[in-house]
DNA sequence: CTATGTGTACTAGTTGTGATAGTACACACG
DNA sequence: CGTGTGTACTATCACAACTAGTACACATAG
């Protein structure tokens, strides 16, 4: 499910916080889906459970989550990050754009490419679909 | 020419690089346009030389700039980098396209915030030209 | 009620990186 | 040679990431 990789330079619980984050914003992890404990992510990572703490609580900030207390963490729904996410997603597309004139490429062609981007897309749906679901409600992990 | 923003989280030797990258992939400093030395743009900045070293080595490992000891540090050609930036940057464009579709976007208004943002760039002709140059070759600061 | 699983808070310590400080050496140029 | 340049090295400090361990509060099942 998440997976670390120690060659990257990044900190874990960032990791472990862009991790959940493509679950959530693909659809992998639905609203109000049961995310992992504290502590059993932290067993089944093999890392200390202050470092997924860490990353709960910054996935809590982004909205992407929330917490019940002596229940565990569960997803948010779309309405309370997809405008946040967009709008971020957005300003950088545009700041590629504007280096890739600086860069001296047409843009005729950077506006080719992104039509051709999404229609790639369109075709394969993304992975979202594909995944299936992780952790529903009232499964929970072994 | 160069600030250190102590606010930024990132280390001050990743914003040097940052900041060079921006003035010369925007064309403010051309080929072979000597960049202060390592010890003048330490006092400059009122930082440690060890930390601008370690930014000019990066730059010049990513193909931006080339040493000539004894001398002081050039601006490389743009054939040294252009490939490469061109080929990152699209790649973070594809990555943006992925992520709005995700998030639920339309294809359709992907491609016209593009196209819009081109029409931006090539009216105000970005900021390249505006800025003029700032160290040419023999014309070393004082 | 108790036992268990959960989130939360706190202190203490280790490690790695960024940054500073200082020194020394090699090369280019006048 | 003297000056300005890049380069290399060691030592030190500060901070962030991570680990380790403990303690407490809450929810649920028994």
């Amino acid at each position: 499910m998440i997976q670390i990789n120690y060659q990257d330079k990044r900190p874990i619980y960032e990791q472990v916080v862009e991790r959940f984050r493509q679950l959530i914003v693909k659809g992998v992890l639905s609203e109000d889906d049961k995310i992992p404990s504290v502590r059993n992510l932290a067993i089944d990572l093999s890392i200390n459970p202050n470092t997924i703490q860490k990353a709960y609580q910054e996935l809590e900030r982004l909205g992407f989550i929330y917490t019940v207390k002596g229940r565990g963490n569960f997803v948010c729904g779309r309405d309370r990050w997809m405008e946040d996410e967009t709008t971020e997603v957005l300003q950088q597309l545009k700041t590629c754009v504007h280096e890739l004139i600086s860069l001296g490429m047409q843009g005729d062609g950077i506006v080719d490419t992104v039509r051709t981007e999404v229609k790639k897309c369109a075709n394969g749906k993304d992975d979202a679909a594909a995944a299936g679901d992780y952790n529903r409600k009232g499964s929970d992990a072994t």
